[in-house]
DNA sequence: CTGGACTTTCAGAAATTTCTGAAATCCGTG
DNA sequence: CACGGATTTCAGAAATTTCTGAAAGTCCAG
């Protein structure tokens, strides 16, 4: 049974407590910033900030929007593996909900942002390096174009491995912060002296 | 998504170099997932690999694109500060480049993106974090805002410092990969064991 | 000043993205 | 297998962003 209530007025946000709502709308905002649209970021925002899964209806009225809307939002969520459904006892409806856990879902944003916004580069450049150049511009390009690949391949190569730790183990790297690097500094001083007794 | 797609239309891209107008043409269309234009896109890919720094007419020319455009495509390059102004002797003309070194430019790109997408949000959070909730419901959503602003936090505590490196040692902290765990690991123990004598 | 080389601004046109309602599809039940 | 609730698809409407040409602005040499 749908209660399907029409709303008051406008297509605004309806009954959502003050906070609720502000932390909603911002996301919304933010969404563009994020290469995400409004509504994705509000959807978002919602099911992060509702104590237990909502259903599609739910979210329509919540956020005033189509229920195409949302089934778009949603798909694009799940696309993102930002959002999953959840099934409620005696209910046949889906429902969804965000990873709980904040370090999973940074996890997962970095990955999906790795896969949409480095990797195609990367393979173009790697592309590109491939062939000959035919001219002296052409070659001068490759050269910045190699310095952008092995700058790129450096980081991913380092997020490849960070990702791998556990968040127990990210969480104290990350409160070392650049204190790390008097650690890899020392190291250096013993590398560069083993190295020293061969070469140099 | 893309507009000119394989007609000999005289506003598509010049007599460029094949490899640079790859180059260009795929930053173009990956300028809409950076949050950025196509035109603004192409500009910096094509100012990326230029030996030398161009003007505003030579970008006209090279990607066919109005002069208007261009104009306000190096603008929001600039703001970016990922383009600079050159001055050539003898020319009164503006003339542009992007910074030589790759690592400035990640530090640029980091930066400015930190600036428009993280900083934001932090505040907003900071904001709805001080007020008082008035329901469970947002007592709840407080809490998951708290998570997420910690997390926050501690990603850009974590940049703040190590931005500070120098990019020697930043090169070496990304070689070093996940391997720096165990250094943690190993400091870990060290200091717990030093913390009972002394320090450091 | 004035003329000309160079650049920016801006209103509207063009292109693209987002959003919607209606229709189609899916799927378990009676 | 027909029914009905739940969901998705999709063509077009609405909103937003990007792009352009024309006009205005800037700056300097003469």
């Amino acid at each position: 049974m749908t209660r399907n209530e029409s709303g008051p007025s406008d297509r605004d946000i309806m009954q959502l407590p003050p906070l609720i709502q502000a932390f909603v709308l911002h996301f919304g905002e933010m969404g563009s910033r994020w290469g995400i649209n409004r509504t994705v970021g509000q959807i978002y925002a919602l099911l992060y900030v509702s104590p237990e899964p909502l259903n599609a209806d739910q979210i329509v009225e919540a956020l005033g929007v189509s229920r195409s809307n949302v089934s778009m939002g949603l798909r694009e969520l799940q696309a993102w593996n930002l959002v999953k459904v959840r099934h409620i006892p005696d209910d046949r409806r889906d429902h969804f909900a965000t990873p709980g856990d904040v370090w999973e879902i940074l996890r997962v944003l970095a990955e999906e942002r790795k896969k949409r916004e480095v990797d195609p580069t990367l393979s173009v450049l790697r592309e590109l390096l491939m062939q000959a150049p035919a001219s002296e511009a052409e070659r001068h390009a490759q050269a910045r174009m190699a310095e952008m690949h092995g700058l790129i391949e450096q980081l991913t190569n380092w997020y490849e491995d960070v990702k791998k730790l556990e968040t127990e183990r990210l969480a104290q790297l990350l409160a070392l912060g650049s204190r790390v690097a008097r650690l890899v500094e020392a190291t250096d001083k013993v590398v560069s002296l083993g190295r020293r007794k061969r070469k140099e």
